[in-house]
Order: structure tokens, then sequence, then C-alpha cells
DNA sequence: CGCACCCCCTGCCGGC
DNA sequence: TGCCGGCAGGGGGTGC
């Protein structure tokens, strides 16, 4: 579920958080996507929050003492928002304790999902290198540097988190959809102009899906429980032999790396 | 170096 | 009704 709108809307509803103390932790599984360390309480008992960042899918805490916590919520992965005495459900794998009589609870199904807590400079070995572009937009001649060597397909690029970091598989097919550009187009081969689309669209659709909270599938949602609306305005994203809401052409599903894409082949070149 | 492929894990859906 | 295969928003490792 959670690409860069769906975990800057999850960043924005933490925030009245920052302040807050973190006064216990509960690990009921540690089989994440890496497992749980034995110092992670420790690193966290007793620290305040004092700030909540994010960089491309990533969610970072700052806390006092020069900590820091890490979150990656993978495929399935959600925080919510629980009184302290709410019983833990199946897949609820850590409970963060708040000095407010409030738990934070991750919960993750599949368990892709990421926890790390440790000294704030070892956060850099799990970010992204990649711009991210909600932080500091993306322009042609950034695209145009990224491109250059690149013999794969425009699609792998914008997905590629060391190139441009926080877009997942819904929103590169949405992204090259407003651009007009095939997701198979060879990303070196792209011209200027389309670049210029690309890097405009890359802004247009993120900041859209930010400000209708994401997308919704499999009941994404905040850590109050509000689901976003972004899934509304999917153009192609598993709309596939659904007409195109710009011309009503049949929309086309291919497999790429493994993954799907959806495009229009008359409004995509 | 870049890229395709496979894997990790659980849940859900459609077909038989 | 139940079972089975395929697919799902993530990324990392491997081998070419």
């Amino acid at each position: 579920m959670p690409e860069l709108p769906e975990v800057e809307t999850i960043r924005r509803s933490l925030l009245p958080y920052v302040g807050s103390r973190i006064v216990g932790v509960e690990i009921r599984e540690r089989r994440l996507r890496r497992t749980i360390a034995d110092d992670f309480t420790g690193q966290l008992r007793g620290r305040r929050v004092e700030s909540i960042d994010r960089r491309g899918k990533y969610l970072f805490f700052g806390l006092d003492g020069d900590r820091a916590l890490l979150a990656h919520l993978g495929m399935t992965g959600c925080l919510e928002r629980r009184p302290s005495s709410a019983p833990s459900s199946r897949h609820d794998h850590v409970r963060f304790l708040l000095d407010s009589d409030t738990a934070l609870v991750f919960h993750d199904p599949r368990r892709f999902g990421i926890l790390w807590a440790g000294p704030r400079n070892g956060l850099t070995e799990f970010l992204p290198t990649g711009q991210d572009p909600l932080l500091r937009p993306l322009s042609a001649q950034d695209l145009r540097q990224l491109a250059r060597n690149r013999r794969g397909p425009i699609k792998n690029l914008l997905m590629d988190q060391n190139a441009v970091a926080g877009i997942g598989n819904i929103y590169a097919s949405e992204i090259l959809h407003r651009a007009g550009i095939r997701p198979r187009r060879r990303a070196a081969r792209i011209y200027v102009p389309e670049l210029t689309r690309l890097a405009d669209a890359i802004h247009e659709v993120l900041e859209h899906a930010v400000r209708l909270g994401g997308s919704s599938i499999s009941d994404f949602h905040d850590i109050n429980g509000r689901t976003g609306y972004f899934q509304l305005e999917h153009a192609v994203y598993d709309r596939d032999g659904k007409p195109c809401p710009r011309c009503q052409t049949t929309i086309r599903r291919i497999v790429q790396s493994g993954r799907s894409s959806f495009y229009c082949r008359t409004c995509q070149h």
C-alpha cells in the first residue's frame, strides 16, 4: 500500500505526537524483513519524540539523546493509534506506548516492513539515495542525468529508489500516463520535452495524491483510521479493460520486471 | 555496471 | 463448499 503519498499521509497524522515520550515498547514478533534487534526497546524507552520526517517510503523519528527510530511499511504495513488498554490483534507486531495513554501499533501481515532503532547517524544505512520529489522537485535536467546511462525502461527508473525516492507501482503508472510516455520506453531515449512533462507529472501526481490522503486500496488508512481518496482518481492503475478517462481507449496491462504496468496506447507514446 | 528473475510472507479472489 | 493457482502497494540477492 504505502508509496510516498501514503507514507506522507501517515507522517502528517503522526505529527501531533511530536513532543510525546516513549514510555514502553512491546514486541510480539521480531521477524520482519530484518529481525528486530535485541537492543530495540533499550534504544527507545524513555526517549522523547523531537521530529518525524520522511525520505521516499521511509519514515524516521528523531529522538532525544541523538537516537532515531526508522520505519518502512513494506507492502502491507501500517501504524495505528489505539488506547494503550486496547488488546492486540493478529499481525500487531510492535506496540509503542506513549505517555499520553496512547499506543502506536505497527501492524504488518506480510512482514515485509522494517523497524530499526539506534543512533541517528545509523539512518544512512537504510535511507535511499534518490531525491525525494516532495522535498525538492526534480527538474527535466535531473531526469536527463538519471536517464543518460540507463538501458532499461523508464518505469524501472521511476521506481528505482536510488534514482527517485518514493515512487512505487501505482504512481509509476499514473505518472507515466499523465506525462504521455509508455512504460516500456527506454529511459535513455526519452526526449527533453518529454522529460519536462515527466518532471511536471511526477510533482503534480504526487502532490495531488498527498492532498487526497493517498490511495486507499486494501484498506489503507492513516493512524486514525482515515482513508485516502486518490484511488478514485486513478487514470490507469488496475484499470485494464476499462476506458482511459482522457480518450476512452481501452487501458492495457503489461508485465515489466514481474510487476503490472497499466497504460493507454492512445495517450502514451 | 545495469537489469531480469526469484524470493521473502500472508490474504484474497476467481476458477474448477 | 473447498482447494489451488495467481496476484498484491515492498525491496534485496543473485547471476547474467
